[in-house]
DNA sequence: CCGCATCCCTATAGATACTG
DNA sequence: CAGTATCTATAGGGATGCGG
């Protein structure tokens, strides 16, 4: 896990956290489902090894951007979820769900979300920030 | 260079382009000072080695990011600069300060420059994309 | 089962020296 | 000055092991 700072730009600092090709998709995945198991990142469509997931996982949890806990229904299961700092990141995924939107071909369910986002950015961050942080 | 794509989620693929620890701070360097030469992409705090920058160069103008130019003062030089695409990722980079500035403490231009963003963040965005693409 | 840890091997990142 | 060449270190993929 590298740990060091480049340099003082904030850019630079927060790619040193979730800059590289895996983090911002486990963040991705927090967002949509709101809580995951380890196996449930494993299913996502990008196939991420599960060598680099642990890694990933406790990377974003040193850094305080997720947080684990005990699932409810069986003790061998662990839920991962957002902090505030992680859900903090949602402007940033609607910033790249945007640019990608212009530049690639959406998935339909990806093009729904950008509609609700246009209708009224603020509230739409306001709510899914809810929803991401209410507990149960 | 790596080129696949590993999904259709507009993240991934927006990350397969510029999801590493470097690509963002080079078009960070072009939307602070509009054109760059390799030379000041070199001189960029975070000491970039050149085979690195040389790579995420041609990544990123191969994926319409950034264009070259001939330098009007000197042959020997190359200008780099954004393209609409490569402006078009304004709001992400700004996104990204903002979540910076909550979580780490930013060098004090890069505060002054939040303040201009946050009396107006549409008439930041569109003053400095046309300062960008302006031409000379 | 589930959440990892480990191993092995390949591909890519990165540091440094060098060239047209 | 703008890149290559070369070499080494690290990231990453895939299979598998293993404790709770």
């Amino acid at each position: 896990m590298d740990t060091k700072k480049r340099s003082d730009c904030p850019i630079s600092s927060s790619l040193d956290i979730w800059g590289d090709k895996w983090s911002l998709l486990i963040i991705r995945d927090l967002m949509f489902a709101k809580q995951c198991t380890y196996g449930d990142f494993l299913k996502s469509d990008e196939k991420i090894a599960t060598n680099i997931l642990a890694s990933r996982l406790l990377m974003l949890e040193t850094n305080g951007l997720i947080s684990k806990q005990d699932h409810p229904e069986s003790k061998a299961k662990v839920l991962y979820k957002l902090t505030q700092k992680g859900v903090d990141l949602l402007p940033v995924m609607i910033e790249i769900n945007i640019w990608a939107d212009k530049y690639f071909t959406l998935p339909l369910e990806r093009k729904a979300m950008l509609v609700e986002v246009k209708k009224d950015k603020e509230a739409f961050i306001r709510n899914q920030t809810a929803a991401l942080l209410k507990n149960g």
